[in-house]
RNA sequence: GGAGCAGAUUAUCCUGUCGCACCGGUUUUUCCGGUGAGGAAAGUCGGGACACUGCAGAGCACCAUACUUCCUAACAGGAAGGUUUCGGGUAACGCCGAAAACAGCCAGUGCCACAGAAAAUAACCGCCCCGCAUGGGGUAAGGGUGAAAAUGUGAGGUAAGAGCUCACGCGGAUGUGUGGUGACAUGCAUCCGGGGUAAACCUUAUGGAGUGAAAGGCCAUGUAUACCGGGGCUCCGCUGAUGCGGAUAAGGGCUGCUCGCCCAAGCCCGGGGGGUAGGCCGUAUGAGGUUGCAGGCGACUGUAAUCCGAGAUAAAUGACAGGACAUGACAGAAUCCCGCUUAUCGAUCUGCUCUGUUU
RNA sequence: GCCGUUGUAGCUCAGGGGUAGAGCACUUCCUUGGUAAGGAAGAGGUCAUGAGUUCAAAUCUCAUCAACGGCU
């Protein structure tokens, strides 16, 4: 598989899973983000499944969150190659929810700086959860 | 030439790498090709299409609209016109521009703070008459208060005054002539002249069921029990019986109310298939766009040719690099259309205002 | 996406055409050895914003903005 691509089997769409993920699921702080995470169950599509959100409360207009979830999921896509590896290893599958908490708009470079971060910390919960 | 305001039109482009949604091909997990936000997609303010639900009927209530004619599927939209008001201009008209929720306070009711004598059948001061005076009466010319105080000018008239009378105006009602499809304009006759307010209640005229794609249809899964039909169910009469006819009425339904109409609980039998999660349809060829011709002052209509231009379902257009002088404004489709309103960088055009220079 | 409600003092709310109010909170003074309670006085408002109707608008009408609620 090209670990470039973002195909709709990566991301997270059904509403049961994401109510689940949202009352269940355990959940860490980067500054500006809150990221909730969750061991699957069952085995997934994808090794991975993520959800973006941005609220309305913070963005008012719909090309503001339109954009910043265009630069999460980008920066995402380039840089989730390490975390795959890890979880291919292991076998068992996660699923990740990405809330911009942030009251103003970022560059791209930022973005990317933050997202580097999060996907870190989340390959270090994740060891530690399954081993 | 510059600045400001208002309106209209337009809404950056190209190359490379990686990536997203849909469609088609190839084929079975890859590759190739095509297409991929707006003028407002926004606000959800009007109006429809479409879909389901409801509906015996009448009256009242409620809601909406409100100069005329036309356009439109329809509208609180648009076009052309009328009237009034405001501004410019003129000696004055004519004229030019802008705005108007622009039916009716001559149907009724209510309200009009403060001030003022009085805020709607007005007497405080003043004026005049009677009277020694207190006081009584007449009077809306003059004063002052107020947002608003009783049709203007002149003459007659009178104790003083007053549409009290007359002339010419002003405003209105009724009848009628002329022009206009009509709003209306204009002429004549008669009558009237005690305000404003209907975005006060209201009157008149016209129109009006409700809910919105989370509507709704189908499939698969499949069970509470909604719903439907029959039996049974209060009293009386007729009948041998089945059955038929009548009466009573709590309650419920029919748009909020009234009239009026309709239904008949629990229980048994049969039919039937809700919710949740999922898939398909609805769903993108339409009151469609472009161009030509014809009709119309115009909005618009007719006709011919031609084109197909997003379609997701947690939701697709992005990131990076480079170039053209630059990062470009407001801003992101969710059933679909027609309007309205609001936001908007730069450029272009039109109109108005101010100002500099040249002739 | 669709439907609806509300914006008035620092907070919670009245007022529905005629000089903007109540309770709590705040400031000063009295009372007390001191504090609380109590009493007296005071300050604090673009009535969300912009137009319109009216002599006059927080109130009536329209537009805009913001906050909140309901429908899966």
């Amino acid at each position: 598989m090209n670990e470039q691509r973002f195909k709709k089997e990566e991301r997270l769409s059904h509403k049961k899973d994401i109510t689940l993920l949202f009352s269940q699921g355990k959940s860490f702080f980067v500054t500006g983000y809150l990221i909730k995470w969750k061991i699957a169950g069952n085995p997934l599509p994808s090794p991975v499944q993520v959800l973006i959100t941005v609220p309305k409360r913070n963005f008012k207009k719909a090309v503001d969150r339109n954009t910043i979830k265009r630069k999460i999921k980008e920066a995402y896509r380039n840089n989730k190659k390490p975390l795959y590896e890890l979880i291919l290893q292991k076998g068992v599958h996660l699923q990740l929810g990405i809330v911009y908490t942030g009251k103003r708009m970022p560059t791209y470079n930022e973005v990317e700086e933050k997202i580097l971060l999060i996907l870190r910390q989340a390959k270090k919960e994740y060891e530690k959860s399954v081993s």
